[in-house]
DNA sequence: CGAAATCTTGAGTATAATCAAAAACGGTGG
DNA sequence: CCACCGTTTTTGATTATACTCAAGATTTCG
């Protein structure tokens, strides 16, 4: 499997294959869309809430999140985007933002325009059918994502958040010896776990203490995968990925 | 605008409707898509967690809701569905179901198997993209979902849950003088919530000391909609809705 | 090396959970 | 029409998870 930055690395495939199958054809298609690649630092918005887009934007290396501000000016992230995410696929058919996004670390996007992607639909079916279920995936993240904040507590809600980054990353070959990059703050976790920073830094501290992860610096390392799913009570069958990657 | 049971009223068309321009072809070969209609008792699973299903369902009257259960066995709802809703579109492109539908009160369910839809997406692409589009809709829905039991507090919380079923209710008829009826027992909204029953029982009843809300039996009245929308942050556009029956 | 961001700690508090039981409601059958 | 049963709603008392506020330690990065 090829690493990010290697010129073979197109996390876009990458992770269309963990989901469905491509023809060599549709493959090709795939990597000649054109886009416009712009690095962006950490901590930008890349679209917000009531843009009306004409343009979406493919995650290539670093994270992102999808978040929301309430009236009261709390922030919600719904999810975590990867490299291979298109987080705003959606504004292809709807046409104003409901959501922000925003970067966590300094990141590749590659800006790939609606007209173009109408075009290759039209053209190939069958990729229409693979972003179709791409989104349908991204809303099978995300009634997980409210079990998690609705029904589970503390070390299990922190857990089971680790256990679905650890399972998408390792899609996109992002994972190694399972261990990865996770440049995401504790600040950020609060925000996307309905927690409050302090919280989210007593749940880790538990979480190190005992033994369910292991972090230096960015790095996070899972020592034993099968108790921190237990723990985490995850089940990845709502990935819908293809194959059992899924066991990480 | 026809009543429910009136022989004109189809939920899925108005639903549609109210999201996406049909043309008359488009509407008629909706009228026509053949489906097995079946009533079931309030209660009832239609599908569940790990289903294969080969078909749809439309739910044509009554309530429904799209729940998963965790490992620790608590129940968390991600949705209520109205007439009008397939709560399992999503299977037509995800072979296996990661929730599991069930009423809420007693329904009628139109059966619609995946080839018929299949069939009706390839003659007519502009309802593929209805269709689409409608999954992106419920996304959205499941977002704002995140965000309410994330970041939003008792009576607030509340009060974004009964604005959404307000004015998806209106969008298919089922509301009148900002009144509808609403089978949804307090220990489903605990489940939807995040909360305890007991809890709910508590912010409802603060609500009807505050004057929001008015309850006779399973009719809903609400006296004041702006101040609803205010005490529950409510903002329509994730709807995305047509035109602005948003307003209710 | 120094400023800013991030992480950590402590003490006091609030929202919501738990447990347990009583009251009210809704439908059913006699 | 009313008695009866199961469900749903309501109440009270106690507890727990997580929040708030505030300040200090550490890391990161220019």
């Amino acid at each position: 499997m090829s690493a990010p930055f290697h010129p073979d690395y197109n996390p876009l495939i990458l992770k269309l294959e963990s989901i469905f199958d491509l023809t060599d054809e549709e493959r090709q298609a795939l990597e000649k869309l054109p886009m416009q690649v712009q690095v962006i630092k950490a901590d930008q918005d890349i679209v917000r809430e009531g843009d009306r887009p004409s343009r979406s934007c493919l995650l290539l290396s670093g994270f992102t999140c999808v978040y929301k501000i309430t009236a009261g000016g709390k922030r919600q992230i719904v999810s975590f985007n990867i490299p291979g995410d298109i987080p705003d696929l959606q504004s292809l058919h709807l046409k104003v933002l409901d959501n922000s996004v925003a970067t966590i670390s300094q990141c590749r996007v590659g800006f790939i325009t609606h007209d173009d992607l109408r075009d290759l639909c039209n053209r190939y079916p069958r990729i229409t059918s693979a972003f179709w279920r791409e989104t349908l995936i991204e809303a099978a993240i995300f009634r997980e994502w409210v079990t998690n904040v609705g029904r589970r507590e503390g070390v299990s809600r922190m857990a089971h958040v680790l256990c679905e980054l650890l399972v998408r990353l390792k899609a996109v070959g992002l994972v190694e010896d399972h261990a990865c990059d996770l440049p995401i703050t504790q600040s950020e976790f609060a925000d996307a776990l309905g927690f409050t920073t302090v919280h989210v830094n007593r749940v880790l501290q538990q979480m190190r203490a005992e033994g369910l992860i292991v972090t230096q610096g960015t790095r996070l390392t899972i020592p034993d995968w099968d108790r921190l799913k237990q723990v985490g009570e995850f089940d990845p069958t709502y990935l819908h990925l293809k194959s059992d990657q899924a066991a990480a």
